[in-house]
RNA sequence: GGAGAGGUGGCUGAGUGGUUGAAAGCGGCUCCCUGCUAAGGAGUUACAGGAGGCAACUCUUGUCGAGGGUUCGAAUCCCUCCCUCUCCGCCA
């Protein structure tokens, strides 16, 4: 959510970084609105105030032995009483005005940072670092001719139990998919991040606290019977983990990492990723997530992508680093890089984690703050995928095939896999 | 699903109409004392909005789950909703 006070005092700030996401704004009429509301509520308080004055001398007069029908007290009920017709009157017009301003502010987008590279869309995105090498020089199969040959997927069945763009893993692929979870959380828990096992219901307030709604609606699945919906992503629950919260200052920063599954109901998407485990209505994924304080978030954003990469470099699959441009950047992000796989099956990079600095954004939407001092200030919150699991496994089944079918595991989840390869069973 | 209890500050918990934004305790912070540690003493310790100094402050409004109502005045009374807990039933 965006600032009321910087939308009052400099509207034209925002509008220039909405205009660099390709968002054509004119806040004069909003700016306006708040000045108003302000307006209102000043006038309002100093009624307030008025009427509070009088109920304290009622109550001192009758503390004093006047009666509570003597000609004094008639006097300054009467008082009380119109002031309280017109605090009734300004209090309904605050609150349309504010409900008005409050939906407005609730679509905008974060604005890029300073130093965001411009663009429309993701022509404009930049190049920040490539590791490993890409397998290019053969006929190289894609993940999932790769999965139907093993026997590890089947959609067929997935359709019959749910429908399209579900998955159903069995042996090797099903062991596979725990494995990774289960590498990933020690990896990261090695280094520090707190497990969160979150629920994968969350409610409204929740949603709203991340930025998910109300803008998103049509791509998250709802439970309309309980007001519940499922989770698009962990990082849903662990921002609401602080809302409405003064963490200490000394704990930060506090950093997560949860496993959940998630569910996308990819509208708008049909004929996009039909085959294989790249677009889904449900996959796992190992998230994390940091709260940390408005000083220390930039560098935050280099560890925590820093944090997911090592994810990649430790299975040895190749991969870059792309910074999103101002059009491509997500919701709540003022800042983002991608990091996209390579499949040698697609001979392609894809997208298998996003590590987004949010700054305040959420923070303010959630109203997770921090005390420094006598200051009470808003934290900063960060995300990335560390890592996508469905899409990781894509990627070990791509970069690990062998000439005879079979997959080579890499070195480091043997001991979570057990074996050596993926093989007919 | 049936019956009941309750939602108060970082936490525990008092408070049923009038200086209660809220006792007390714990925790936190500051200072003092002590040769480290432990113990002790004094003070301080909610959030949000607005106005003014435009900095360390002062004034003001709102907030005791949420919304509405009664009243000159509500944490305290009434209504609606949400949530939590206990017991019984059912069930991993």
């Amino acid at each position: 959510m965006l600032d009321l006070r910087q939308l009052r005092e400099n509207p034209t700030l925002i509008e220039e970084g909405l205009l660099k996401r390709g968002l054509k704004v004119d806040l004069t009429s909003l700016k306006k609105d708040i000045e108003k509301l302000r307006n209102l509520e000043q006038q309002r308080s100093e009624l307030q105030s008025e009427g509070n004055l009088i109920g304290k001398e009622v109550g001192q007069q009758i503390r004093n032995g006047s009666k509570p029908n003597s000609k004094e007290i008639l006097f300054l009920r009467n008082k009380g009483n119109e002031i309280k017709k017109k605090v009734a009157l300004l209090e309904e017009e605050e609150k349309t005005l504010s409900k008005k301003i409050k939906s407005i502010i609730l679509h905008y987008p974060n604005i890029p940072y300073k130093g965001c590279p411009e663009g429309k869309d993701d022509s404009a995105n930049k190049l920040i670092r490539k590791w490993g090498h890409p397998k290019k020089d053969e006929n190289y199969k894609e993940h999932w001719q790769i999965a139907e040959k093993l026997k590890i997927i089947d959609t067929e069945r997935s359709v019959r139990i749910a429908k399209s763009r579900f998955a159903t893993l069995f042996n090797q692929g099903a062991r596979l998919e725990r494995a990774l979870i289960n590498f990933m959380l020690d990896i990261h828990t090695s280094k520090g991040y707190i497990e969160v096992l979150p629920p994968a219901l969350i409610n409204t307030a929740s949603l709203k606290g991340s930025g998910q709604l109300p803008k998103f609606e049509e791509e998250i699945f709802r439970c309309s019977e309980d007001n519940l919906w499922l989770t698009p992503t962990a990082e849903v629950p662990l921002t609401s983990l602080h809302r409405d919260e003064i963490i200490p200052f000394n704990s930060l920063p506090l950093k997560y990492v949860a496993y959940s599954p998630c569910f996308r109901r990819e509208a708008g998407s049909y004929g996009r990723d039909t085959k294989g485990l790249i677009r889904l209505h449900q996959f796992n994924k190992v998230e994390l997530y940091w709260f940390t304080n408005a000083d220390r978030s930039k560098e935050s954003h280099q560890q925590i992508t820093a944090d997911a990469e090592s994810i990649l470099q430790a299975l040895e699959l190749p991969y870059r680093v792309i910074e999103l441009c101002t059009g491509d950047l997500g919701f709540s992000a003022s800042c983002t890089y991608d990091l996209e796989v390579w499949l040698p099956g697609s001979n392609a990079f894809r997208e298998i984690s996003s590590s987004s600095n949010c700054d305040d954004f959420q923070a303010r939407r959630s109203s997770i703050r921090t005390k420094q001092g006598k200051q009470t200030n808003l934290v900063h919150t960060l995300n990335a995928s560390g890592l996508a699991i469905g899409r990781t496994m894509a990627a070990i089944l791509e970069n690990g095939q062998q000439k005879n079918g079979h997959v080579k595991i890499p070195e480091a989840l043997v001991p979570y896999f057990g074996e050596k390869e993926l093989k007919p069973q």
